[in-house]
DNA sequence: CTTGATTTGTACGTATGTATT
DNA sequence: AAATACATACGTACAAATCAA
C-alpha cells in the first residue's frame, strides 16, 4: 500500500489512500477514520507522517477531528440556498483563525462573501451555502 | 510577545502576531516572513511550534511557502470576472490535494464551482476571481 | 459518579533530503 | 560550490478531552 521508494511522500500516500477509501464510501460520512495509532502499526509509519496525512484530509474538509474523540468522515451537510440578484458579487477565501473560531467554522471551510448591489456585505460558509441567481 | 502561560497555544499565539503584522501592513505582500530559525530564535520556539504557526497562515492564505526559498506573504492577485446570469449556481470547496496539484492550485486557496443553466460546470480558483451577477 | 483507557492536541528534539539563493 | 531554507520523517513526552466500564 505503502511504497516507500515512490516520490510521493508518506503523508501523501496515505491520504490518498484514506481520500479514496472515503470517495468510494467504504469510509462512509459520519463514520470513523482508523485511530493515529491504528494508522502508525498498520502502514508501519510514524506518528508525523500519520498526523500530517489527516491533517491534509482535515485542509480539504473531508473529515473531522477534535480532542479526545475519534476523527471522523464529514456528514455532507444540507445547503441553504442564497439568493442572487443582478449586481452582487462574490469572492471566496478561506477564513482566519480568529474568524474560524468567532463564526464557529470548521478547518478546512472556505467562506464565501456576498457584497449586495446596496454595498451591503454577507459571509457565508461554503459548505452549508449554495447560491442561486435569480432574476 | 509570546504568553507561556497563557491557554492558547505557542502556535497560534505565534500565527496571531504574524497574521497582525499582515494585516497592518508591516508584512507587506510579497514581503519574506521571517526563516524558521529566525522565528525560532526569536521567540524562544521549538521547530514545531514555528513551522505549526506558519502552517496556519499558509491554510489561511496568507502565505505562501516553496521548498529551498523563504516563505513569503501572498501578494494580492488581480481577480478576473466571471460573469453569473439568472439560472446558474454557485458552491465553494477545498480542492483535493491531487486537483490542486492538477490545477497549479496554491494551499488555504478555495475553489469555486459554478453551474451554468445549462447543466455546464466551471471550476475557478478563489483567489483570482470574482464572481458578478448581470442581467 | 468516578476511574481508567483511549484519542487527539501541543511541544520538544533530531536527522536527512531537496530546492533555492 | 556552499550556504540557506523549507519539507519530510523519525522519536518522545505530557496535556486535555472524550468515552466506556
Amino acid at each position: 500500500m505503502i511504497d516507500r521508494s515512490s516520490d510521493r511522500p508518506l503523508y501523501q500516500q496515505l491520504a490518498d489512500l484514506l481520500r479514496e477509501q472515503i470517495k468510494a464510501g467504504e469510509l462512509a460520512p459520519g463514520a470513523f477514520v482508523p485511530s493515529e495509532s491504528s494508522l502508525m502499526q498498520e502502514f508501519a509509519l510514524g506518528r508525523p507522517a500519520v498526523r500530517n496525512a489527516v491533517s491534509v484530509l482535515r485542509q480539504e474538509g473531508l473529515v473531522v477531528s477534535a480532542r479526545g474523540a475519534r476523527t471522523q468522515v464529514r456528514p455532507a451537510l444540507e445547503r441553504s440556498v442564497v439568493e442572487l440578484r443582478p449586481g452582487d458579487e462574490v469572492v471566496g477565501r478561506m477564513p482566519t483563525d480568529p474568524e474560524r473560531r468567532e463564526l464557529g467554522i470548521d478547518p478546512g471551510e472556505p467562506i464565501l462573501e456576498v457584497t449586495r448591489a446596496d454595498g451591503q456585505q454577507q459571509i457565508f460558509t461554503a459548505g452549508a451555502h449554495q447560491l442561486r441567481v435569480v432574476g
